[in-house]
DNA sequence: ATCATAACCTACTTTACAAGTAGTATTTGG
DNA sequence: CCAAATACTACTTGTAAAGTAGGTTATGAT
């Protein structure tokens, strides 16, 4: 008898980011709409309320959401849900979007294995690989996320 | 006085990974004139001698270098650097190219707080943004790193 | 044959961060 | 003033990245 064990590592958007995303696509189905709990939040999609909290006080503070406290308070959208694109939210959770800190647009770090950047050829390839997936984080909004797929 | 620290952390591409590109592109240069030794290409690189003896094997395993033991030894690719993408190496050392595991050709997971994934609009959008980045990972080659930038 | 050299392989260490949990403070409507 | 909700801080637990350490095996040269 063989048992194999795959274990499989893989660098991905954090759950914190997923669920900021989702939050942010359930508010946006409410936008203009009044408030929403975080407790429903967390209840209609799936996440834990405690870690919700958190995500939607660092989206309050990244001003993408408002908040009303006391009883029969809640969460509302403050932006467009079409001005709020996965890279935006990727970028405020997750950080850079470009595979080296050298390609960064937003968090540009030089590279210390590096001897002359200006002759990179890496660096020269990977800005066209940030720029492929640049272009569809900034594509796709939260509003991508409550149109459905034919009224593209 | 106000002291402020930024602190950043961005989900990017391993150093493991990054190493593996280098040294695959230094073995490239070489490609058909003999072999190269982990020492050499450690020191050319900059990479942690060790870390890349781990890094070359596991290259090897995948069939991408060749190598030769004993006194006098080392590495030489065995694969044309046109044929080995960005995404090839990626996808080996830090896995799915996709943001979500649901959206993942090769490293496919269900997401356990999804609740109907056929009619899942991040689903849907999350494959456009994999296939932005996809495309142009698998686009860019270790080939890519060694040509000059006109000569596109 | 044996020795130096370089690949091959496994295990360990350290540090840091993701993903949460816990508890308290603050605001606000009734 | 009380209940309900947000606001905030601190802690916990597990795991991976990045590298180190040390030994084994193969091979060309002496």
């Amino acid at each position: 008898m063989i048992i194999q064990l795959f274990i499989i590592f893989t660098i991905m958007m954090s759950k914190k980011c997923k669920y900021a995303l989702k939050a942010l696509t359930r508010l946006a189905k409410n936008f203009n709409k009044g408030h929403l709990q975080t407790a429903d939040i967390a209840r209609l999609e799936n996440i834990p309320k405690k870690f919700l909290e958190q995500i939607l006080l660092e989206l309050k503070h990244a001003r993408m959401v408002g908040s009303k406290q006391g009883s029969g308070g809640g969460y509302f959208l403050i932006k467009n849900p079409k001005e709020i694109s996965v890279a935006d939210v990727y970028r405020l959770f997750d950080g850079a979007i470009a595979l080296l800190p050298c390609v960064s647009i937003n968090f540009y770090e030089r590279c210390e294995d590096c001897t002359d950047e200006k002759s990179c050829a890496m660096q020269r390839e990977f800005i066209k690989i940030r720029e492929g997936a640049r272009k569809m984080m900034s594509k796709v909004t939260i509003h991508s996320f409550i149109k459905d797929s034919d009224s593209q």
